[in-house]
Order: C-alpha cells, then sequence, then structure tokens
DNA sequence: ATTTCATATTGACATTTTTCGATTTGGAAC
DNA sequence: GTTCCAAATCGAAAAATGTCAATATGAAAT
C-alpha cells in the first residue's frame, strides 16, 4: 500500500531541469563527472551534489576508475519507476482511491 | 533542445508522495476534493495548495460544479511525460551528449 | 439577505533544497 | 614523499516548499 517514497524520490531527482538533462546525457552512456561538468555552467559541488541526488534514488550508478568517477543509468530503477508512473496513472482493481475512509494518513512516512 | 522546464515541473510535482497518492486516486476517475480531503490527515489548505501544483503543471485538470470542484488526471500530459521519460533514459541519433561542449548553459530558463 | 458549506487565498513559520567557495580525500605522476 | 588533479564534503546563504490557522470567496439553501 505505500513504499510510494521510494518512487516519488526518483521524481523528485527529476524535477530538477539539471538532473533531468545530466540524465538525458547518460542515457547513451556513462560519463565522467568532468564531462558532465563541461556542458554545464555550474560549480563542480554543485555538480557533485546533483549526482549524490541522482545515485541516491538509484537512478544513477557511479564506478570509480583512479581518480575518476563514472556515472551511468540503472536500467532497473527505470523501468521499475516507469511501472510506478503506469500503475498510478491508470485505472485498475485495486485502486486506493476504493479504500477505507483515511487509508492514506501517513502512508508517506518512512516505509 | 530545451522545454525541459515544461516536463520537469511534471516530475516535481509527482516528486511528493502525497501528490503522488493523489493522482493514483484520480486514475480511476474524477473526485471532488472533498472526497480527496477525507482520505488524508492534512488541513483543507494543504490539499487545496497541492491541487493547485498538480494542475499548474498540467497533471490534473478541474471542474468546478455549484460549490464543487472535481479534479481528473489529464491524459494528454501523462502520455507526454511518459514520451519525455522515455526520451531522457533510452539512447538517441540527436543526444544532447553529442552536442559541442556548453550546450546546456541556460537551458533550464523558462523556455 | 442571511446562513451554510466547499474551496481558495493569505500570512506565517519550519524544513528542505540549491548553490557556492573553501577544504578534504585519495589516486597518479613526478 | 611532493605535487597535481578529480571528486567529495563542509559550512553558509538564499530560495523554494510544505504546512497550518485564519480569512475570503462564492454558490446553494433557507
Amino acid at each position: 500500500m505505500n513504499n510510494y517514497l521510494v518512487h516519488t524520490k526518483v521524481f523528485k531527482a527529476l524535477g530538477d531541469p539539471k538532473r533531468a538533462m545530466i540524465v538525458d546525457m547518460l542515457s547513451c552512456g556513462e560519463l565522467c563527472a568532468c564531462m558532465i561538468l563541461e556542458k554545464f555552467e555550474m560549480s563542480q559541488s554543485t555538480l557533485s551534489h546533483h549526482m549524490k541526488v541522482l545515485c541516491g534514488c538509484g537512478l544513477v550508478k557511479s564506478r570509480e576508475e583512479g581518480k575518476w568517477t563514472y556515472y551511468s543509468l540503472d536500467e532497473g530503477t527505470i523501468s521499475k519507476t516507469k511501472q510506478f508512473f503506469c500503475a498510478i496513472t491508470s485505472e485498475k482493481e485495486n485502486c486506493i482511491c476504493k479504500e477505507n475512509t483515511n487509508c492514506c494518513k501517513g502512508c508517506d512516512e518512512n516505509e
């Protein structure tokens, strides 16, 4: 009935245009932080923060190699998020709209 | 190359678990504000604010009837958002990762 | 016209987010 | 072991967000 939090974290991450652009960039394959930074007008620490948000929600994976960090999309999270998006936007048997009154009270507090 | 803002606004709206739940509820058909309010532990003014955010990004439509306001999902926005999500997460010919350096500077300022 | 009821708006406050410059960490190259 | 460089973390400031109580709006019923 819950774990909305897990999926909405992904949406929140994609809710920032710069992060959505970073995801777009990574769609063709992994890139190191410095490559991404080159394309944007933002400080290195800000980029690092955005990457942390993207990794934190599971949308992006990171891989260290020497002094470089390579980022790439996590296909598992992507397909789960698509499923979730479809689920909440399409009619279904066991919809929460059919549950008892107050079913949603407190559903969003960490799992 | 841009209008990321239009779509990320939808993600931002879905980035709040309560709003995602509201969308889920509306997936089976329109509901009036009081019906939605019944299911949640939040004040009436807070709900009204959340509905404004959902309508503001185009995900939800509102219809007034007497003193009631009915809300329903906007299928057009839903399918456009799905398309956008697929676009930024899958490899493509004209990906921004292939564009010139600094292509993304300022792309996110209102269109 | 008054009252009632559903919803929107306002004003305030606490929390979260975005951003930066400065500093730290840790691998590579010298 | 120093130096150099990529990236992460820290600390702080500004902006945005979530929330509520109080008030306003506006349609319906009396």
